[in-house]
DNA sequence: GATATTTAAATGTCAGACAATTAAATTCGT
DNA sequence: ACGAATTTAATTGTCTGACATTTAAATATC
């Protein structure tokens, strides 16, 4: 059973593509094992070293997974939600800093979608969950955090609200806009009356999900975001009028 | 400047991983080129092969791009959203079928995050957005077409009203979520009748868009996203009732 | 000076070999 | 006959060296 492939092209895509085709239409199943490289090289008549370039393509997305030793081989491999979420964030993260994607578009874009989960969140959440955004609040209000830190625990804290909507895929897609924005966060310092202000915010929003209030939660993260997009017009400001 | 990799573990996914870290935190900028394969052999002292298939790693993430020729290379790519899009689009549609998520999750999400973009798209919609979601609503009018081809019209509505938020991140975060579903869509059959639903919720859909209706919108779509599904549930009932 | 040719550098591909890993088959001792 | 140790075979991981192909620059030619 021979593939045939055009001889003009680079070969390793072709024949990566034509086993991620076989994988996205059901051809090859969860954990069903590939032919042995020795194997596809007769398939596609082509060598070893070109065999493996292609297969380690579809292992950088995932696709598969290899084993050493007597039964080993590449299997199709189960994605996860885990690493789906890793490829998600990396994706995101080099796409708003290679396009130059401004502050106000990619945090309108990460409130907006947030706000998406709201009637869920509030309708779903559980004490874990409220647990956890009270968590990372107080942990935003102790003195002494890095500005990193505090970057990180804000995530943390949305991150939470968004998983209290209890929906795997909105989790996964989520990710992307909340955790991709964390580096163009980071430029912000935070002074204590900021963080302030932001805890206090924080806490409106844990207080409304907790109420099941998808209304006063929608208004507490609109305000939330308005706030942010002041901080960043703050920093740009003083960008401007320092460089000249 | 040699670069030190851990012998117990497989070569090509650390040096996979130290350049993509390069890229990520600006050590290697957009288009720079990268040392020639020889040369990476030489800082990672490894072979030629094994250089390769890290680059072609990267090369599947669309990380880099590489020409041939004097003075060829490997280069770091401009991760456009196009590519991004495409990306997203092949990793959720893997995701939710790998996971079998039940239509109901994956509805849920969809029309959640699509909602997300209601208040934008209305207040920003030009009068190309509202041609494009007419011309689709008016392909899914017509006769004859097959249940396929109205799902893709489908998809291509919801992408329309989606883009008139006119802000390419949330575009491409929504991609995942309207795009995957495609699949799961298509194995509901659409009679006459039930197109003619659809076609209906559409264009109230539209009409409040045009109208900068941001409620009106939202409503529709909660409306259309119930009655999704039930087609849904439809067809699970059916199912049932003919298997055993 | 314009055009054709050569050259050099780089990636793409191939062939064959050996190392490392792992599970199964075999052998050996009791 | 059973359990433990050993061997074997299959497979991926890596290396070496070679050749093909592509491309831009350098050189030669008219």
């Amino acid at each position: 059973m021979k593939y045939r492939l055009n001889q003009d092209k680079e070969l390793s895509p072709q024949i990566a593509s034509a086993i991620r085709n076989s994988i996205i239409d059901g051809k090859l199943i969860v954990n069903q094992r590939l032919p042995s490289e020795s194997e596809l090289c007769d398939q596609f008549d082509v060598s070893r070293p070109t065999v493996r370039e292609a297969l380690k393509r579809l292992a950088a997305q995932n696709l598969i997974r290899t084993q050493r030793g007597a039964t080993g081989g590449a299997f199709v491999n189960k994605l996860s939600f885990k690493d789906a979420y890793r490829q998600q964030i990396t994706t995101s993260t080099l796409l708003l800093s290679m396009n130059a994607v401004s502050f106000e578009i990619a945090c309108e874009a990460r409130f907006a979608l947030e706000r998406a989960c709201i009637p869920l969140a509030t309708e779903r959440r559980t004490p874990d969950h409220l647990a956890a955004m009270r968590a990372e609040i107080h942990r935003q209000a102790q003195p002494g955090l890095t500005d990193e830190s505090f970057c990180a625990s804000d995530v943390a804290f949305h991150r939470a609200l968004v998983d209290s909507a209890q929906n795997p895929v909105i989790s996964y897609q989520l990710a992307g806009a909340v955790e991709a924005i964390e580096p163009l966060m980071n430029m912000i310092t935070f002074t204590a009356r900021k963080r302030e202000k932001i805890v206090t915010y924080h806490t409106t929003i844990a207080d409304a999900v907790q109420a099941r209030d998808a209304m006063g939660t929608e208004v507490a993260l609109a305000d939330l975001a308005a706030h942010t997009l002041e901080l960043a017009q703050e920093v740009a400001n003083q960008r401007k009028s320092n460089a000249p």
